[in-house]
DNA sequence: ATGGCAGTACTATACTGA
């Protein structure tokens, strides 16, 4: 069983790059974010033609998920209102950034972190009050589900060995310490980094911004991840970052992260 | 180095991303 993890930025325009990887990499599962349409224009007749389901969650121009699937998937559920009360979720599910469905037992998330912009925007505000909402919501999920897979991109970078050059990190949008002590107390919850497994020194990076020709330099940083409670953690015999896509014509700027049981 | 690059909506330039 393999589930796979990828920012596409924009699936229309990404779509053959899209299609070709899930048939040279056979995923099971693949969670898509930053797909950047509406339900009713989403490409999945193209990934119908390839073997695969689409379950879709997203909005006009901006953030948007989905879940490609080759076997159908069980329960599948939109925003953090499918599973807590109007007063804790607000205005959050305005922006489509959270969809989930399970296979074989396992609960995949999928999830598309806000970004942050800056320290001194008001969209930093908005995801560090984004990530606590995600805590309560990972919580009522896990009281049901006992093998949950979280995955996607957290725009969060929790170790310095996960940035290309750390100097200034402090000051630095999804680096900073309120973003990981945000994301570490969701991980509290009982949840572990699947790629930490079998990599434990720096170096690896999941998104390499398009200026500056960051790739080339692989000035990185690793922000897309899977976390795992303790029997999937167990059970995975794998967890990679495949940066083939990257290298292509007209890429996304993230690689898919790949995590196989 | 406060740029640089890319996608979307719109149709020149603004907004967003990370």
């Amino acid at each position: 069983m393999k589930i796979a993890t990828w920012n596409v930025n924009s699936v229309r325009t990404r779509l053959a790059h899209v299609t070709a990887w899930l048939t040279a990499s056979s995923a099971d599962v693949l969670c898509l974010q930053e797909t950047k349409v509406t339900d009713d224009l989403f490409p999945q007749a193209a990934f119908a033609e390839v073997g695969y389901r689409s379950y879709v969650y997203g909005q006009k121009s901006y953030n948007g998920v989905a879940l490609l699937s080759r076997l159908p998937l069980d329960a599948v559920q939109m925003g953090f209102g499918a599973v807590l009360p109007e007063s804790l979720v607000g205005d959050l599910d305005e922006q489509k950034r959270v969809i989930t469905g399970v296979i074989a037992g396992i609960q995949v998330v999928n999830l598309y972190v806000p970004n942050g912009s800056s320290l001194d925007s008001d969209k930093y505000i908005y995801k560090l009050r984004w990530l606590k909402v995600l805590r309560e919501y990972l919580q009522v999920l896990l009281a049901k589900s006992p093998s949950l897979l979280v995955c996607g991109d957290f725009n969060v970078a929790l170790e310095d060995i996960d940035i290309h050059n750390p100097k200034g990190r402090e000051k630095q949008v999804m680096a900073t310490d309120a973003e990981r002590e945000a994301l570490s107390s969701v991980l509290e919850l009982g949840l572990c980094d699947g790629f930490r497994k079998f990599t434990t020194e720096g170096g690896y990076f999941s998104w390499w911004d398009y200026r500056s020709g960051a790739f080339r330099r692989d000035a990185g940083w690793r922000i897309d991840h899977h976390y795992l409670t303790p029997d999937l953690y167990d059970r995975a015999i794998s967890c990679v970052i495949d940066k083939e896509p990257r290298k292509l014509e007209q890429p996304s700027d993230h690689a898919p992260v790949i995590v196989e049981f």
